[in-house]
DNA sequence: TATTTATGGTCTGTGGACCAGACCTTATAC
DNA sequence: GTATAAGGTCTGGTCCACAGACCATAAATA
């Protein structure tokens, strides 16, 4: 009887239909849910471009497939000029560092159609976010301060927009681990990832960079002094920075797309 | 270049590890993804007791599977006592009334080796609910407020156990919708799936839907005269009554367990 | 009572995904 | 110049899902 409880829970953060039976089945292979891992890894940070990815039998051992598996995973990516794949000792499969289309490029087919989602995503990005910095400045432990300063230190250190990007990742881990709640963790990278993924490069000019540094240094600082009411605040206001840039750049884009296929 | 974008998003809520690479990639293979799906669908209230799936026909069809597929799910469930499968005219796929394990049994088997997931889950659902329920205050229409009133009504007119889950689920579902963001309503509803799926059956003592009688009620209306501090407020003390009667049911069978195994 | 019909139950052949593992090719390090 | 660490290729096998035809059963209905 018990092993129904066994089935892996229901992962689907965002099935369009309400209804459970509404949809098809997909039965997503091994190929694909490999891209989307590595892909996954590339936009947390996990490898930078110019960096190669682990040696295709290290990987298959890594996630339990066979080689032939993984290949046709790599043959994927290869084809859509995400890596590139280098034979001979010192080879393997690189990062190229040009994967992401062109910001305008970007939005005007991706972000455009799917604008809608990607308003949802962000408000609830902004709702959820501040909950999750005022619980972490709640619940922080003295292991988590550690965490919390060295990722504020790489942030202030970065120099290029890929080293910003990693750090922030990190630093907005380390906030939602100080809650101790790895389903908060979990929502939070989600949140991230997807955001991260679909928008791909997010708008680091320097002078974000420089504004972004300053709230993340309040953030980071509201969570070590245990101050949830200033961690929801501050949290608030960052994320609302982040969306309020985003939606900026789609109305400029937008509306020179529409100008355009006026003309 | 642009169809990397297309992979479903990563949809796992909450894979254990933190790092993309760390955990074999496991295909979820049709009839799984099915059992998934109806087990779901009868947790949630979708199907009750006694009552019939769609045929196989038509499953498979909804599903874009083929029958034989969905007959693979079924023969799963129906071995695992969930439905019981009838031949002929008005036979069907069953819902069976005692597919639940006992409640102690329920605990000792699965809630105690799993607690701590539990516990961040209820958790998670006691900070975030009020947050949904507080934008739901926000930002409910004029079309919500029948959704909301009705939901109130069927729980207030339901008689069993049963029809009590089926109600509650609609009006939480309903509070959720009245955010208007998809994102939020999905999260929601994953969260009950899973406490609803891995509980089984919540302890709806006829006390207890009083109580939770008295706060839906107050929620919905909170909700309805767009009264954000008091939703707030309504949500963190109902969830966190569920949780503390979860919490002592446990406290009381793990005990009863330990005495037990002592003696 | 006989027939129709809506359901579950059974079978067969086909194509594709994934596997295990051996072996080939290339480019660098030593 | 050789050893080595990577990617590239091939084979044979297993299992899964599909399509579709057909069988068996029990209730509704004529």
């Amino acid at each position: 009887m018990s092993e129904i409880f066994e089935t892996p829970l229901l992962n689907e953060l965002q099935r369009d239909s309400t209804d459970p039976l509404a949809e098809p089945i997909v039965v997503r292979n091994a190929p694909e849910q490999i891209v989307e891992r590595l892909v996954t890894a590339v936009a947390l940070g996990v490898y930078v471009p110019g960096q190669a990815l682990p040696p295709e039998r290290e990987l298959a051992s890594l996630l339990g497939v066979s080689r032939a598996t993984v290949r046709e995973a790599l043959r994927r990516m290869t084809e859509s000029g995400f890596i590139e794949q280098r034979r001979g000792r010192n080879g393997g499969s690189f990062v190229l560092e040009g994967w992401r289309p062109s910001s305008a490029d970007l939005i005007r087919r991706h972000l455009l159609p799917n604008w809608s989602r990607f308003e949802a995503l962000f408000d609830a990005r902004q709702l959820l976010e501040p909950v999750i910095a005022a619980t972490a400045a709640r619940r922080r432990g003295d292991g988590d301060v550690a965490a919390l300063s060295q990722a504020l230190v790489d942030y202030r250190e970065a120099t290029d927009r890929e080293e910003s990007r990693v750090a922030d990742e990190r630093l907005h881990r380390a906030v939602a681990e100080s809650t101790h709640n790895p389903v908060l963790v979990g929502l939070s990278a989600q949140i991230r990832t997807r955001i991260s993924l679909e928008l791909g490069a997010e708008p680091y000019t320097p002078e974000i960079r420089r504004v972004a540094a300053v709230q993340h240094g309040m953030l980071a600082e509201a969570v070590i002094e245990q101050d949830p009411g200033r961690a929801h605040s501050i949290a608030l206001e960052h994320f609302g920075l982040t969306e309020g840039l985003v939606r900026d750049l789609v109305a400029r884009v937008g509306e020179a797309a529409t100008r355009e296929s006026d003309g």
